[in-house]
DNA sequence: GAGTGGTCTAGACCACGTT
DNA sequence: ACGTGGTCTAGACCACTCT
């Protein structure tokens, strides 16, 4: 019978994990996998691409394709929009604007977007709740020379998440977690104690070279970010 | 000229992020994006297979294509193995047993692993440097019952996370990440302040539905996870 | 039932990198 | 120079699921 990509995949894949094909040997080429599989290239290929993008093993032509040294594993985290996080989870989503100002962009700001002298940003403050109790809190910078737009928003009604996705596009984003002290502003908006370890996430956005926005998201503590492979 | 699926893809891409294609808008079928990009309707499928792994757009036969209407933005965090980590920064590795002990699997443990009653574990502490600088605290349990052989090994000489890469296979692992503080012991092992708010990421592994290993790595104050998409 | 995506094929040509 | 993977093609059949 004719073997999917699926099958040889999962037999490839089996192969390594078992030990018959150790790290850092050669696989046979796809013209003999082929054969072997009683199936056209293109599907030993289908097969190969995928489990060297999972980083299982690595091709150069001409050289062949071994199996990994020390299996590059990867985790996938889904970014979701809090919203959609929060309402997923059965709760009510509620979302309340702390502060708003528009400020020269500070220093450090200039420094992790790349920008320039100068200009002027939209800084906000924001909370959401879950349930009614503090679930995130956010500390958001816009970028006014890339989206003058963004001044004429009423940011009491809708997210500056929520308006971003919906309006700007963005090309590159950089995104970091660590690990972080609770100050006592922040902590008085997540109902925790001056001190606690908080979860943070910041991202810095880009368009087309332009920088768009950076985010500050700290979660209540105890906050896990889970995912599965 | 013919367009290659990566033309195909980045012109779709723009499509959508220029908001031409808006989220939640049907995307023409495959075989008349193959005619208007003059190309095979594979090359269309390639492009939008990708599409869809990465989060864009939805597709389901017969209903056709979509653009998601808030695009699943997912990070990819590469999980090396500490010592690559460190070797690949420039720094000299070194790695220290601190601690090993067999014992009886704790209750937390077993609900952690999803083990039964009663089983062994054997239960390392260890230390890993980078340039003599403490860089990550490793507490680790492996399941005696699922890997006998672990006993026999000499910790000392080989850290547990590149001998259970070499020799064990793992076919579901769950990672999570979380903010924690540091207690006067881990203070000491990382050369920082008791309260110190630490990084911490949590894996458990198993194979074949069967527990293997589960391990909690603490990196030293100011560690981030960072990557670009 | 019919339209859409999912996959496979056999062949071809090309790009790259080792030798 | 040549062997390998990377991609494209034109066609085919199948699987799902919406109507």
């Amino acid at each position: 019978m004719k073997a999917t990509y699926k099958d040889v995949k999962s037999d490839i894949l089996s192969k390594i994990t078992r030990g018959e094909w150790a790290p850092g040997s050669l696989v046979p080429n796809e013209v003999d996998l082929a054969t072997t599989y009683r199936c056209a290239r293109a599907t030993v290929n289908r097969a190969m691409r995928e489990l060297a993008d999972e980083g299982l093993i690595e091709r150069r032509r001409k050289a062949g394709t071994r199996v990994r040294m020390t299996p590059i594993r990867q985790a996938r985290f889904d970014i979701p929009v809090v919203r959609a996080e929060i309402e997923e989870k059965g709760a009510a989503y509620r979302y309340s604007l702390v502060n708003l100002a528009v400020e020269p962009a500070p220093d450090w700001l200039r420094a992790r977007l790349r920008l320039g002298e100068g200009g002027e940003v939209l800084h906000l403050v924001c909370m959401h709740y879950a349930d009614g109790d503090p679930y995130q809190h956010e500390d958001r910078w816009i970028n006014l020379a890339a989206l003058p737009q963004a001044r004429t928003v009423d940011f009491a009604e809708i997210g500056p998440n929520e308006w971003l996705v919906a309006t700007v596009p963005f090309s590159d984003v950089e995104i970091s977690f660590s690990a972080g002290l609770a100050d006592r502003r922040l902590a008085g908006h997540l109902a925790c104690a001056a001190g606690d370890p908080v979860f943070t996430v910041e991202r810095s956005t880009w368009w087309e070279g332009q920088a768009v926005t950076y985010v500050r998201l700290t979660f209540r503590p105890g906050h896990r970010m889970t995912t599965r492979y």
